[in-house]
DNA sequence: CAAACGTGGCT
DNA sequence: TAGCCAAGTTT
């Protein structure tokens, strides 16, 4: 396989000056040196860096490593505690898979993690993507790693006028012709550090950018217009009610969601049925069981493919005997719960100080 | 393969 | 502000 190339050395020689400083790298210079990232701390990363900003990662990944600092410890680890942790972060299939992965790498791997693309990809909730940047990074592998950073890089140093998602695979092809045998994980790091900080979707700083001179898109084209996508849908709205039940002693009324689908395995206060691609009732009618529940507003809520309305309810009643793993919580101790943004939102509707340190 | 799957920040 | 977007994977 061919060495290093024009981009290869360009782009690993920009990469030494302006790398960004993230918690689970390593600097070039170690890297050059010899050493090697540690590969627990790239998969968590990687797989929370999914859909995901690295401000939003930053805080969730330190409390992780702190609550479990070998992958062996989140093995162990309760997997309500780990979607709890995981609250806040969104696609929660990421947080179980993430567990499912941690058993597999402890039981079935002696705490290891492959050090393939094909034996990464054969883990849950690790795909092409992160197979191949945990490959790159953790162990040098020559892997083509392509995120949406790369193939905006790409789509304009080339001009593909192809619509993404369709394009991927001469993207991909373009990615595994430029990526180099020599620092094969720092050129993909530079890859999404250019597209993150330089070749930016919106206003692009191409006077700044290493490939300036060699960019197709801006010597002939406009680079904003890629990478070209295939037009969104509208986002249908749905509407339901959420029943925030309070005791005298503040304790409120709380269930598990199901383990799969939408905010599958997470906690929630009883909601109607606005799941399945059906509205729920809006109406106190609805409610976990009888009472004067009293109206305490809307929420609005959007999610990737819809918007939610819910109606928020409240009421103030003795504890009463609870059914099907529903279970009444202090509302002091909600934050250790695996409450999903749209609940706290919820929740907070009807008792407005339920997060406070009060 | 298209759809499901969260959230917060930025423009 | 309404929409776009972020280190994608699974079904």
């Amino acid at each position: 396989m061919k060495t290093s190339n024009y981009y290869s050395v360009t782009l690993l020689h920009w990469y030494d000056r302006h790398h960004r400083e993230l918690p689970w790298r390593i600097t070039p210079v170690a890297a050059k040196a010899g050493f090697f990232a540690n590969p627990y701390h790239v998969w968590l990363s990687e797989v929370m860096l999914q859909q995901t900003t690295v401000q939003a990662v930053k805080p969730y990944f330190a409390k992780f490593l702190s609550l479990w600092p070998k992958v062996e410890d989140l093995a162990a680890a309760p997997s309500g505690d780990v979607m709890a942790a995981w609250a806040g972060l969104g696609y929660y299939a990421r947080a179980r898979n993430l567990k499912k992965c941690a058993e597999a790498v402890a039981n079935e791997h002696g705490g290891i993690f492959p050090d393939t693309e094909a034996g990464l990809k054969a883990l849950p909730g690790i795909g092409d993507y992160t197979a191949a940047a945990v490959a790159a990074i953790a162990f040098n592998r020559q892997a083509a790693v392509m995120d949406g950073n790369v193939e905006r890089v790409i789509s304009r140093l080339f001009t593909i006028d192809a619509p993404l998602p369709g394009s991927k695979p001469q993207m991909k092809a373009k990615v595994a012709e430029l990526t180099p045998s020599d620092r094969p994980g720092d050129f993909a790091q530079a890859m999404m550090d250019l597209g993150a900080t330089i070749c930016t979707p919106k206003r692009p700083a191409c006077a700044l950018c290493p490939f300036n001179s060699h960019c197709l898109a801006l010597a002939k084209d406009d680079p904003e217009r890629f990478p070209v996508k295939a037009p969104k849908k509208t986002k249908p709205v749905r509407v339901g009610a959420a029943f925030v039940a309070v005791t005298p002693d503040g304790e409120i009324l709380l269930r598990r969601r199901i383990e799969t689908g939408l905010l599958g395995g997470m906690t929630e206060v009883p909601t109607t049925a606005w799941t399945a691609r059906i509205d729920g009732g809006t109406t106190p009618d609805h409610a976990p069981f009888p009472g004067d529940w009293q109206a305490c507003g809307q929420i609005v809520h959007v999610f990737t493919h819809f918007e939610l309305r819910l109606a928020v309810y409240r009421l103030s009643h003795e504890k009463i005997d609870t059914e099907g793993g529903d279970w009444w919580e202090p509302v002091t101790n909600l934050e250790a719960q695996a409450l999903p943004t749209v609940m706290k939102k919820a929740i907070v509707q009807a008792i407005p100080l339920a997060f406070s340190k009060l």
